[in-house]
DNA sequence: CGTTACCTACCTAATAGTAGGTAGGCTGCA
DNA sequence: TGCAGCCTACCTACTATTAGGTAGGTAACG
């Protein structure tokens, strides 16, 4: 029961969000150093270098996907929830700002700069994500659920693309509330969610339910 | 005829090949001054202040899009043909690696640590883009060449959120080959381009064509 | 003669990272 | 029980390097 030196997960936490803000370079020890309420060399002392940081970081987030997806595997068996759950989990981490943009996605744009290490995490990540996503289409098209027009790696991709790219859209739709006030006439509030730049259930073609009135 | 001056186009040039490697936070004066064959202070006659530099950069780039998208008005008169042309033009951008990224997109992700003005252009060009692909969609609704299940402004944000999640992709996987050589044999190297992570034509049912067998 | 385009030489702040020290908490042992 | 030895977690103070930016000079040119 001894949480014993949550300081090393402060400085995670805050290097995630960071990252979520800005990218590899767009945070610094020192910014970390602020938050945490910690100076500049305790930092090194959890993570001898930003490399080190970063690695852990993402390595982390690469467990907790996999666990969530595994999660999904169990509590929801039907391909079509499992999908709507996915980005339903985004709707949230964007609708409540706790973590809007996914820190691979972030990461991956800059990943010609971007220590080789850490972009090796990265592009970890990114085949993850495609795996189970491929898998969940796979599955869709042998129950009968889905009809799918190309081949479930395919969809795959272009529904994980369509998340990605929603998540960028949200972010610029968000800013624009913020600082351009003239923009809320033109775009609804909600425009800063995920679910209003994708259409996911496009990407493949659904069998319909029996009861498909909602 | 006289070319003057080009010094300036030249670190533009180079400072949007830079950012489209990394970012804003991941470049300097320094780099540009490297490639262009320059002193650092030279580049401060040109352009005072980073912000400057970038967003006269980002200026331009709106232009080209803007002009683009005129282009696209003139030569296509067919939505169909205007969308796969603008697919068309980033699958040559990526294939090439002249430009394998979105400069707004890039700077996009970044969008909460930018300056103010830098981030006001982004804006601008999303809503650009935004703009013209829902003119496009609903022009091609009006004429019957698109039976649309969402209005316009949807269907583009969609189809913009996909091509942007595209790029997204083609950068994993394409760094991918460059470091991870037992990627060449589950993924074949086209998955760098961009058309075969997004589905453009899923996000929007087609009216049929009459020859319509490729 | 003034403007343009560049230079050298600097500045200040911030960057990641290091050296070395200290306070306190365990462990082992006489 | 008490002390030695060690470890963890932090600190201050520093380093070298790089960041964006400035001051002032020079050479070419219309």
């Amino acid at each position: 029961m001894t949480n014993l030196s949550t300081t090393s997960d402060d400085i995670l936490a805050c290097a995630r969000s960071l990252i979520i803000a800005g990218g590899y370079n767009g945070f610094s020890y020192a910014d970390i150093a602020e938050v945490v309420g910690i100076r500049k060399a305790s930092i090194h002392h959890h993570f001898p270098s930003k490399v080190d940081l970063v690695r852990t970081l993402v390595f982390r987030y690469r467990e907790e996907a996999r666990a969530g997806f595994a999660e999904l595997e169990r509590t929801a068996a039907d391909p079509r929830d499992q999908l709507s759950s996915y980005v339903g989990y985004w709707e949230k981490c964007i609708a409540d700002a706790s973590a809007p943009f996914c820190v691979c996605a972030l990461l991956a744009s800059e990943l010609p700069v971007l220590p080789a290490e850490v972009a090796g995490e990265v592009r970890l990540h990114f085949e993850t994500l495609s795996e189970w996503l491929t898998s969940v289409f796979e599955r869709g098209a042998e129950v009968g659920i889905f009809r799918l027009s190309n081949p479930p790696q395919a969809e795959a991709e272009a529904f994980m693309a369509a998340v990605h790219g929603g998540m960028l859209s949200a972010r610029v739709h968000d800013e624009a509330l913020r600082h351009d006030h003239r923009f809320d006439a033109r775009s609804p509030l909600q425009l800063t969610q995920l679910g209003h730049h994708i259409r996911p259930h496009s990407t493949y073609q659904l069998v319909d339910r029996e009861n498909d009135d909602n």
